[in-house]
DNA sequence: TGAAATCCCATAAAATCCCATTGTATCCCG
DNA sequence: CGGGATACAATGGGATTTTATGGGATTTCA
């Protein structure tokens, strides 16, 4: 079971004085080849000091696994104690939130704050889900190869050089 | 066999003198995608010190899985028992309000001692369901994951208390 | 008849919509 | 192939609507 579009590609966006943010059209295009629905689901990053971003076709994705792994395990009393947790950190640490006509999104203030994300968005497609990034503090990343790194200074120059 | 809709999110809001307290707008608007009741039942969570809550959709949901329960265990004494026990628990320890055209609902005096819930309440969703929680109480749980918590304590700051 | 529930209105802050601008990529046609 | 016309993406700002919440007035019912 995989999803057919896969996010990719990479873009820098700014944070408007609102906390609005725009997407950029190339990922939105793949929300809108996976499902009919406009909006993402923005959750803290496991390894990375970034954000983890997705789609409703991925959320069920997920949803559908955590819910078989519950059947397996329901006669394990440890295993009820696990899939309450993750299922609080599926639903309840995550935040879904839709995107307008013209594709912006209003950044939730707390997942802005878990992501450090201040006036620049760095927006990186990772196949199933993207990530945003506080552009500096992928830099400043030593598991980040080079390579990405030599993309997020280009993006930068390229604002700089615009504005 | 799943619902199409799941809760997801959270926000902390406030119990008023009367105790009256707005159910998030996110969490309304999937109930009221789901069905076309504008209630929540209520009723004390199996495994935490807070409330799980859900509208009539998950209520139904809920009822068949009991049914086929007992259907497929018919032979087993047993079964007829926990049958018993499931269903008084299902349905007479728990109670259905409903919300105002503000979205506000009344909270039953008992339901609020169960879940000891003061002045603030906590609205954490978890798919099908979501929960209520004393956020004091949540921090205090050693079950509850760290980042959960922070989530906790932000939505605490923002409005301004401390913890 | 008094406490509790419901209804109604008010308000501040936040979210959302709408319209305008700008820069860039794309298209079209001579 | 040049160059203008066109479409769209990203962004700014004002106007409007929704949300969460408080408080008064009215109704309910035991």
């Amino acid at each position: 079971m995989a999803l057919e579009h896969l996010f990719q590609g990479s873009a820098l966006n700014a944070v408007d004085a609102k906390g609005r943010v725009s997407i950029p059209s190339f990922l939105r295009s793949v929300i809108e080849r996976r499902g009919d629905a406009r909006t993402i689901t923005l959750a803290k990053h496991e390894a990375f000091p970034c954000l983890s971003a997705y789609d409703p076709a991925y959320a069920a994705l997920k949803h559908s696994k955590l819910e078989r792994l519950l059947e397996k395990e329901e006669t394990n009393p440890d295993a009820q104690l696990e899939y309450q947790q993750r299922n609080l950190m599926a639903f309840a640490a995550t935040e879904e939130v839709p995107y307008d006509s013209s594709g912006r999104i209003l950044f939730p203030p707390m997942m802005r704050r878990k992501g450090q994300i201040g006036d620049l968005a760095l927006f990186l497609g990772t196949g199933e889900t993207f990530q945003i990034w506080n552009p500096q503090l992928l830099l400043d990343d030593k598991r980040i190869p080079e390579d990405l790194k030599d993309i997020a200074r280009f993006r930068l120059e390229e604002r700089g050089a615009s504005s």
